[in-house]
DNA sequence: CGTTCTATTGACTCGATTCAAACTAAGTGG
DNA sequence: CCACTTAGTTTGAATCGAGTCAATAGAACG
C-alpha cells in the first residue's frame, strides 16, 4: 500500500482556509449571521494527515472531537461478531464526521481513511461552546446529522432491494452527485482511491461479485474504472441502472426545493 | 384488514399525559431544567389515531409537524422505482418520527402504521418556538436524530453482512431492547401487529424465506410467534444468533455507559 | 527481482428467490 | 349457520443470483 500524504484532489491553495468551505456549504441551507459566521470561522483545528487505512476513530473509542474532512475521504465501517465487515458511509471533502459524538459519548463505528486524507480536528469543548452561542448554527450542524440519516437511509433501501448491479451503480451515483455538490468531480470523474473490495464492503456483495458488477458497468459503457478513478461516460444510463434520484441528499439545489421529490410509489390508503 | 382505533399496549390512564412519558425518557440522558420539563410539558399537541396501513406522513410531502407515537407502531418505507418495498426503521410508543423535518423541508419516506396506532401531533411552529428557548432540549431532540442514525447504521450492516436467520433474529432483538427500555415487553414478549411480509421486507429476504427463517427460530427455541405475538423463549441464544449487541440503540443504563462496548473488531492500524 | 496488493477468471456450491398451490383463520353476506 | 372471500401462513419444486474456493495475471513497491 502506498503511504503518502499528499492531498490528493485540491492544491495548496483551496486548503488554506478550511473553515470557509463548509461555512459555504453550510450557508447554503441557512442563513447564518455575521456573529455565526465569525464564531463558526474562529473554532480551533489542528490539522490532522491520514495515511491509506489509518483510523481517525475507532468503534467504542470515548470521544471527545469531530472532523472536518479537508482532503480525501474516510469510510465508516461497522463489523459483525464474525469478523465481516460493512462499510456504514462513505465521507468526502467539506463533510463533518464523528458529529454524533457531540451528542453520545462513543464512537458506534470506525472511521477510517481510504486513501490519503487530510482531516480537521475540533475538540468538542471549543465546538460545543461556539453552539451554545448560536441556536442557528445549532441547527446547521443537526441538519447535517439528519441528511446524514436520511442517507443512511437509502443506504438500507440500496442494500436490502436492489440487485448488485443497481447497488454499485447506485453508490457512484451518489458519490458523483455529493462530489459535484461541492465542486469536485465537475467533469463527472471522480478520483477515489477505493478497491474493488471496499465497493464489495459498501454494496453487500462479494469481492468477485463485485468485480463482475464493475466488469458489466464498463461492457454497457455507463462507466470507465481505473484502479482509483471512475470516470462516468453515461450519467442517464448509470442513474437508471442505479435507481438514483439524489432527493434523500438534501442537496441545495438551484430550484431552491421545489417538488422535485420523487413521491412515494405506494398509493395513499 | 380488521379497521380498529383501539390502543393496543396501554390502558387508558397511561395514555393520560403523554409529553411526561417522553419526557422522562429525554430525563435519562440529560439533564433538563425545570423551565425545559415545563416548555416540553406544554407543547401543544392533538391525538391522531391511525388504523392499521394508514400513513403519518408520505416521501414527498411537505412536513410541518412531528409526531410522537403514543401507543402501538408505525414503520418506516422507503420504495425503489421497481416498487419494491423497504422498511428502514420501526418506531415504537414513545418514539418520535419525522424529527428530521424539523430540518428539512420534506419527508424522505413514508410513515405508516403497522396495527391501529396513536401519534401524538405536535406542529413546527411550537416546537421549533419551544427549542429556540432552550439550548438543552435542543440537543435532546438532536440526540434523538443521533440515536436514529446510529440505528439505521446497525441496520446497513445488518442487510449488508448478516444472513437471513440472523438478520430476523437481530430485528428481534433491537425491538424487545428499545421496548424494554420504555418499560414494555418486560416480559419479553412483544405484541406487535405485523406480518411475515413486514418482517421481510424490513430485512430484505422474500416472505418465504422470512416464514423459513421464523420455523428455523421457532425450532430452535429462541422464540415462539402466533401471529401479532412474538415471544422471546431464549434471549442469550437469540442474541447469539442475531449477533445482537445493544451498545448502539445508546440507551441509557444502568451502568452509565461504561466501556462495555463492542470495540471494533479490526486491528488499529 | 521478489513481494505484496489488486484485479480477473473459472468451476462449483449454496442461500435465497420465484412460482404455484394448499392450508388456515377470520370476516362477510345471504 | 354456512358458503364465500380475503389475508396470511405454509409447503414443494425449480431456478438463479451471488458466494466461495482456487488459480492466474498485473501492477506497484521496496
Amino acid at each position: 500500500m502506498k503511504i503518502s500524504t499528499r492531498p490528493v484532489q485540491r492544491a495548496g491553495a483551496e486548503m488554506g482556509r478550511p473553515l470557509s468551505r463548509l461555512l459555504r456549504r453550510l450557508d447554503r441551507k441557512a442563513t447564518l449571521s455575521a456573529d455565526d459566521r465569525e464564531a463558526l470561522s474562529a473554532l480551533p483545528m489542528t490539522v490532522r494527515y491520514l495515511s491509506p487505512e489509518q483510523s481517525f476513530a475507532r468503534a467504542g473509542d470515548a470521544a471527545d472531537c469531530c472532523g472536518l474532512v479537508l482532503d480525501g475521504y474516510l469510510y465508516r465501517q461497522k463489523g459483525t461478531g464474525a469478523g465481516r465487515r460493512q462499510i456504514v458511509g462513505i465521507q468526502t471533502a467539506d463533510d463533518l464526521v464523528g458529529l454524533q459524538t457531540l451528542l453520545m459519548p462513543r464512537f458506534d463505528h470506525d472511521i477510517v481513511a481510504i486513501g490519503p486524507a487530510v482531516v480537521g480536528v475540533i475538540p468538542h469543548t471549543a465546538f460545543k461552546a461556539t453552539l451554545r452561542q448560536s441556536q442557528a448554527l445549532t441547527e446547521c450542524f443537526w441538519r447535517e446529522t439528519s441528511v446524514d440519516a436520511a442517507i443512511s437511509r437509502e443506504w438500507i433501501l440500496n442494500l436490502g432491494q436492489r440487485s448488485a448491479l443497481a447497488r454499485v451503480a447506485h453508490l457512484i451515483c451518489e458519490l458523483v452527485a455529493r462530489l459535484r455538490a461541492v465542486d469536485l468531480a465537475q467533469d463527472m470523474k471522480l478520483s477515489i482511491p477505493w478497491t474493488q473490495a471496499d465497493v464489495a464492503d459498501a454494496t453487500g456483495i462479494s469481492t468477485v461479485h463485485a468485480n463482475r458488477v464493475i466488469q458489466e458497468l464498463r461492457r454497457v459503457k455507463a462507466i470507465a474504472w481505473r484502479e482509483g478513478m471512475v470516470d462516468v461516460l453515461d450519467w442517464a444510463l448509470l442513474e437508471r441502472i442505479g435507481d438514483f434520484s439524489p432527493d434523500y441528499l438534501n442537496l441545495p439545489d438551484a430550484e431552491g426545493d421545489r417538488i422535485l421529490w420523487r413521491g412515494s410509489p405506494y398509493p395513499r390508503d
